[in-house]
DNA sequence: GCATTAAGGATAT
DNA sequence: ATATCCTTAATGC
């Protein structure tokens, strides 16, 4: 094996920078390209799809229907990430809307199998964007089992301090920042209780959350509260 | 401890 | 100017 295919599998902390395949980008010619104004529903429920998704520009959302008409979401799709790649009846669940205004390539199965023949690091490319994402929902499901849904919150904080913090004398800063709505979505955790715990970190000193920056103030504070009941 | 609902205020586009 | 996001309180499991 050359090193062009040897690659480590690592976790995502949100579910939108899963591996990406740019070099689709080079048969977007083989593909039906078209372009989704913000909010418009690419795959609609029960809706039959046997197509890869490649997203050129913009983001798209997976989610999943409830009975009870409720969506849980699931992940995003960024620029230069595919989605689906198994292929759907009629009878799923799924539902792809776009958050942004996007422009997205969908691959046949015979021109995929085409660009295997020509380049087979793709396979590769798509077989990782494809583990990373089952690692990713692994990981899910054991959060969901052991964890409280404050302590999911104050974990993905912690994990993303520990890996997209740059410390900066004595804090750290995330130079980015999520909406409370999505670390709800994604922690799964009501967002009327991921304000209230943005509060009682905002009042503790421990996390200050701004519009495109947090910064952690107390990371061994942060650390502990996973552990530890939360009082209302 | 947390979800849910509702309703009003604050920001973003 | 209107949609989206955040805050707060009340209620229920």
């Amino acid at each position: 094996m050359d090193d062009g295919v040897k690659r480590i599998i690592q976790d995502p902390l949100i579910p939108e920078m899963f591996h990406r395949v740019e070099k689709l980008e080079q048969f977007l010619h083989l593909a039906r390209t078209r372009t989704y104004a913000k909010g418009t529903i690419i795959l609609a429920q029960g809706m039959e799809f046997d197509e890869i998704i490649y997203v050129q520009q913009g983001c798209l959302a997976v989610s999943m229907g409830a009975d009870d008409g409720h969506q849980k979401f699931l992940f995003h799709i960024g620029e230069g990430s595919i989605g689906l790649s198994t292929f759907l009846g009629e009878y799923h669940e799924i539902q792809i809307h776009a958050v942004k205004n996007s422009t997205v390539s969908f691959f046949k199965v015979e021109q995929i199998l085409t660009i295997f023949r020509e380049d087979e690091k793709v396979i590769f490319d798509i077989l990782q964007n494809l583990l990373t994402k089952v690692y990713y929902f692994m990981g899910q499901a054991r959060d969901l089992n052991f964890y409280r849904p404050s302590s999911r919150v104050f974990r993905l904080l912690y994990n993303l301090c520990i890996n997209e913090g740059e410390q900066v004398g004595d804090h750290y800063e995330i130079n980015f920042s999520l909406t409370q709505k999505t670390i709800g979505e994604i922690t799964g955790t009501h967002y009327v209780t991921v304000c209230k715990l943005f509060q009682m970190l905002d009042r503790q000193g421990i996390v200050k959350k701004g519009k495109d920056k947090m910064v952690v103030y107390d990371l061994e504070r942060l650390k502990s509260l996973i552990n530890e009941i939360i009082e209302y």
